[in-house]
DNA sequence: CGGGGCTCCTGTGCGC
DNA sequence: TGCGCACAGGAGCCCC
């Protein structure tokens, strides 16, 4: 679910709602999403501990509780956090010192939750890619030069790039014009330029409409986000393009959906 | 290196 | 209405 614009989002509603809380109990209803220390460690370590920071590397959101100890959570597909009153369907439950809790909340328990003494060391973190917002155009070009897989799994693979999934893949390839089947090395250097632009344009303008609410997604208030409206491509198939009334086509790339127009994206 | 397929799970929506 | 299947915002793994 929660991709880069989700999780900033996210991460800067935490700021505001839970910054300066402490944590003063935990509840595991289901262990298997901690992935370390065990469970119990996990608890007892995180009582009484204050959150410091909310932090955002590519989709993974980090609370910050002392210099060497993080609470690190990966929402995966289906993971978001819900702060208030105790929510029954919950993974597992924060308790904070204002009488409200966090909740973790992911139907398909497919997300991760670790307690760290940091989140630099991670293995998955060391091997991120950079985030477009750190980057140049140039950067970005030679970078794509470099890589003949098709561009769109390229532009959603965490190893080159960090912070771009499945649907704003494919929305930022649409709005560039280009064929997310052509080979990363084959865009010419306007095209490349277009794209980093449009990746850029897409992220931002998600971020200001708090995400996207395709389906299970909501903000931290259980609100949903607003940018699933303005989605153009992303499980649009058959659809009629927006730029042309050409019908939007659905193929697979590395087994993913992915919808794209095939009259104006070349 | 690249890509396909499978895996971890549950939930939903579709066709029959 | 009920059932089975495909598919879903992520990412690691194995295999070719």
């Amino acid at each position: 679910m929660p991709e880069l614009p989700e999780v900033e989002t996210i991460k800067k509603d935490l700021e505001k709602y839970i910054l300066g809380k402490k944590i003063t109990k935990v509840k595991i209803n289901r262990p298997e999403v901690i992935k370390e220390p065990e469970p119990l460690k996990f608890k007892k370590e995180l009582c009484n501990e204050k959150i410091k920071e909310t932090i955002r590397r590519g989709k993974l959101l980090v609370l910050k509780l002392k210099e060497n100890k993080f609470l690190i959570i990966h929402l995966r597909i289906n993971g978001w956090l819900k702060y208030g009153r105790e929510e029954e369907k919950a993974r597992v439950i924060f308790q904070l010192s204002d009488g409200n809790c966090l909740n973790y909340i992911d139907s398909r328990l497919l997300g991760h939750l670790r307690l760290r003494k940091s989140y630099q060391d991670l293995d998955f973190v060391k091997r991120l890619g950079p985030e477009i917002f750190d980057l140049t155009p140039i950067q970005f070009k030679k970078m794509l030069r470099e890589k003949k897989a098709n561009v769109k799994s390229l532009i959603m693979d965490q190893h080159f790039l960090a912070g771009l999934g499945n649907i704003y893949a494919q929305e930022a390839l649409f709005l560039a014009g280009i064929d997310p089947r052509r080979p990363a090395n084959s865009l010419k250097d306007k095209e490349a330029g277009l794209l980093y632009k449009e990746i850029k344009n897409v992220l931002t303008e998600a971020i200001k409409y708090r995400g996207s609410s395709v389906d299970a997604y909501r903000d931290s208030r259980g609100q949903k986000g607003g940018m699933e409206k303005r989605l153009k491509v992303y499980k649009k198939n058959k659809k009629p393009c927006l730029r042309c009334q050409a019908g939007l086509e659905k193929i697979k790339l590395a087994g993913r959906g992915t919808c794209f127009c095939p009259k104006c994206q070349k």
